[in-house]
DNA sequence: GACCAGGCACATC
DNA sequence: GATGTGCATGGT
């Protein structure tokens, strides 16, 4: 049912400005953005790539040699500093270590063999893999975060026990579009999600409202 | 002051 | 294999 999954994005695009995410960074700045946004507000992760750029360390190679103590204290606002700082000091160690800090370099590869590749990082998860393969290279993958298991559980589109693979693949086998559509489609499934699926109900203007199966509002 | 945000790895049962 | 927990900052 191609039908349901477009129609549900030209809703949410006719309700919605486009939200343009990572519209005009580097595709480096978008990989180290999407181990900073994990779990966090997307405003304290643009903070630490603030204090990284200020630092003049948004750079792959540049980064590569900034000692850990430093990437440490420059992330801090992101939340997790430890961690993600571990996080990062990963994905450069396979970014700049195996692949010579070039984009170019990438872009060789197939989308299936990159996102292996991805995964195989310590820190970077599905999520994350997928959100560095359609946000910074491009790539057309769908990325499934806990918005859109709600959304399309709650409207009974999908098993509410889907994995995330399952709910990847539903989208991906039944959309149709590019990268800019999956991009955009997964930026304003998280929109609405902020505006009408938190815990609280509150479906009231949902533009996916009148699509509830009987039996009430959105429950989140 | 509680709750949440564009996750992930690890421990424990 | 499912469930629980640590990681940490800044906004509502």
């Amino acid at each position: 049912m191609p039908g349901l999954l477009n129609d549900v994005y030209n809703r949410l695009l006719a309700r919605f400005a486009p939200q343009q995410w990572w519209p005009g960074d580097s595709p480096f700045e978008v990989m180290l953005g999407a181990v900073l946004v994990q779990n966090t507000s997307w405003k304290n992760a643009e903070l630490a790539i603030a204090n990284l750029r200020e630092a003049g360390v948004l750079d792959p190679h540049r980064l590569d040699k900034l000692p850990q103590a430093e990437l440490e204290e420059l992330i801090r606002p992101a939340g997790y500093w430890r961690v993600k700082a571990r996080r990062l000091r990963n994905l450069l160690t396979w970014f700049v270590g195996r692949h010579g800090g070039s984009l170019a370099a990438l872009e060789a590869i197939s989308d299936d063999v990159l996102r292996e590749e991805l995964l195989t990082i310590h820190g970077i998860g599905p999520e994350t893999a997928d959100s560095i393969l359609l946000y910074a290279l491009g790539r057309c993958t769908f990325v499934v975060d806990a918005y859109t298991a709600r959304v399309f559980a709650r409207h009974g589109w999908i098993d509410a026990e889907a994995d995330y693979h399952q709910i990847q693949d539903y989208f991906q086998s039944g959309l149709e579009g590019d990268a800019g559509t999956f991009n955009e489609y997964h930026a304003l499934l998280v929109r609405l999600g902020k505006d009408y699926c938190r815990k609280t109900p509150k479906c009231e203007g949902c533009p996916l409202e009148d699509l509830l199966p009987a039996g009430g509002p959105c429950q989140g």
